[in-house]
RNA sequence: GGAGAGGUGGCCGAGUGGCUUAAGGCGGCGGUUUGCUAAACCGUUGUACGGUCAAAAGCUGUACCCAGGGUUCGAAUCCCUGCCUCUCCGCCA
């Protein structure tokens, strides 16, 4: 959410960030609602001095034991006039909010400007494509032949868009979890949560997910809880409403979770395999910033998320992602996309964004500078750190031999009680 | 699931309809005193949204005592609903 009297006073700006966006212009009634409200707040607050100020003289002169019941009827029509005038306060600010909500977050001027992922802006590539002189197969044919994911029996027990993960396939994805999180606590700095996966409406308001992408979340039935979509959202989340110190900033977490999506009007796109599914599990990473470090901070979380890539080897590249295809509450995002050699492609595995205030005025977390100043909104940053079930998957693919096997990256043999293949049965 | 007790500023805590403009304390900030520190004393103290102003500062108004409704000329205070916390009982991994 932007500031109010941010938008009011600069709305050409906000116009240009939509069109840069590509998003057609929800200000047209900003202005109006806007001059509206703000002349029926000041008729009211004249009544309300008014009646305050009657009020007491009403007061007084009862407590003199005068009449005083020429003043209480006129002030029965004032309270009056005063419900009617806050009732159309409300409506109006209510409207004008909804529209505030609607509007994403403005671009940094870093951010390439065009419409769809097309016009991303590749930053740099680490590592080489593996070159195999057989034909790489898909993970989708890899998993169920080495009997370690099952999509027929998750079809049959959940439906379409789940997968049962067994044997070694199932402690792969557990080892990834591990890995990652002892890296980003042991060397980055960060310190572990593990937060609930179900939280209420406040907290997806918080990080933007609500109101507007409500479709691609699962809820609960008969209550105000919902599935997560990331730990993103309980993680920045944790400190909405406190105040913190400036000393203690940056703030920085990681979490493991099972993620959670709808992914309702993504039908079609990536329907095989484990890309796109309900359910999944990622380590994220969270920062709560100060604001005049936020983009280092940025550079720094990503590289962080990087490091896991490149300690299992896995050729990526870096992606600043255009204007057309930030996300909604994103100020700059840079998604990290790993090489699947099945499709020839690069496959985002990480998405990293600076959120700016955007999320603090949501979400009301503020700072403050020593012991006197003023509370500020501080800055919030988050990225994946990994998917696991994408990371899982590409290392299938990149690590398969001729016979269908997988060797396991020698990083991850550790958490695999030095386990170096991954075989048929 | 049952019974009970609660929710007041950064924190503690008083407050059963109008001298409350939320007492008092702690903490913070500024100052006085002091060789230095401590102590003492004095002053000060939040957020949001309006108005005024070219703008800022300042001045000024309104709202905010968990949230949302209601009663009343007037609500932290009375009534209703919801949320949360704590205690005890029951059930449970």
């Amino acid at each position: 959410m932007l500031d109010l009297i941010f938008v009011r006073e600069n709305l050409e700006k906000i116009r240009q960030m939509l069109r840069n966006r590509g998003l057609s212009d929800p200000l047209t009634d900003f202005e109006a609602l806007d001059r509206e409200r703000r002349r029926v707040i000041t008729e009211a607050e004249a009544l309300k001095a008014r009646r305050n100020k009657v009020s007491d003289e009403i007061a007084v002169l009862k407590k003199r034991g005068q009449d005083a019941s020429a003043l209480i009827q006129e002030m029965k029509q004032t309270s009056a006039e005063i419900k009617r005038l806050d009732e159309e306060a409300k409506n109006l600010d209510t409207q004008l909010r909804a529209a505030l909500r609607l509007i994403p977050n403005i671009p940094h001027p870093t951010v390439p400007i065009g419409r769809a992922s097309e016009d991303n802006k590749e930053i740099r590539r680490w590592g080489e494509p593996r070159q195999f002189d057989f034909e790489p197969k898909a993970h989708w044919d890899l998993g169920p032949a080495l009997g370690i994911l099952d999509f027929d029996r998750a079809a049959k027990i959940s439906g379409a868009r789940f997968a049962v993960y067994s044997g070694f396939g199932a402690q792969l994805e557990r080892a990834l979890a591990n890995f990652m999180l002892d890296l980003h606590t042991r060397e980055h700095g960060y310190s572990e949560i593990l937060p609930p996966f179900i939280v209420n409406s406040a907290s997806l308001f918080g990080t933007g997910q609500l109101p507007k992408f409500a479709q691609d979340l699962f809820k609960l039935e008969n209550s105000d809880y919902w599935l997560i979509p990331t730990a993103e959202v309980p993680v920045t989340n944790l400190y909405r409403d406190e105040v913190l110190d400036a000393e203690q900033l940056p703030v920085k977490h990681c979490a493991w979770t099972a993620c959670f999506r709808s992914e309702a009007g993504s039908y079609g796109k990536d329907t095989r395999g484990i890309i796109r599914q309900h359910q999944f599990q990622k380590v994220e990473l969270v920062k709560f910033s100060l604001p005049e470090t936020s983009y280092d901070e940025l550079e720094s979380l990503t590289r962080d998320a990087e490091t896991v890539l490149q300690r299992l080897n896995l050729p990526y590249r870096v992606v600043s992602l255009c204007t057309g295809d930030l996300g909604f509450s994103s100020a700059k995002t840079y998604d990290l996309e790993v090489w699947l050699p099945s499709s020839r492609e690069y496959k985002e595995i990480s998405s990293c964004s600076n959120f700016e205030a955007f999320q603090a005025r949501r979400a009301n977390l503020r700072f403050r500078r020593g012991k006197g100043g003023k509370t500020e909104f501080l800055h919030t940053l988050n990225g994946s750190g990994l998917a696991v079930g994408r990371t899982w998957l590409a290392i299938i693919e990149n690590y398969q031999q001729a016979d269908g096997s997988v060797v396991v990256p020698e990083a991850l043999r550790p958490y695999l009680h030095g386990l170096e293949v991954i075989c048929r049965p």
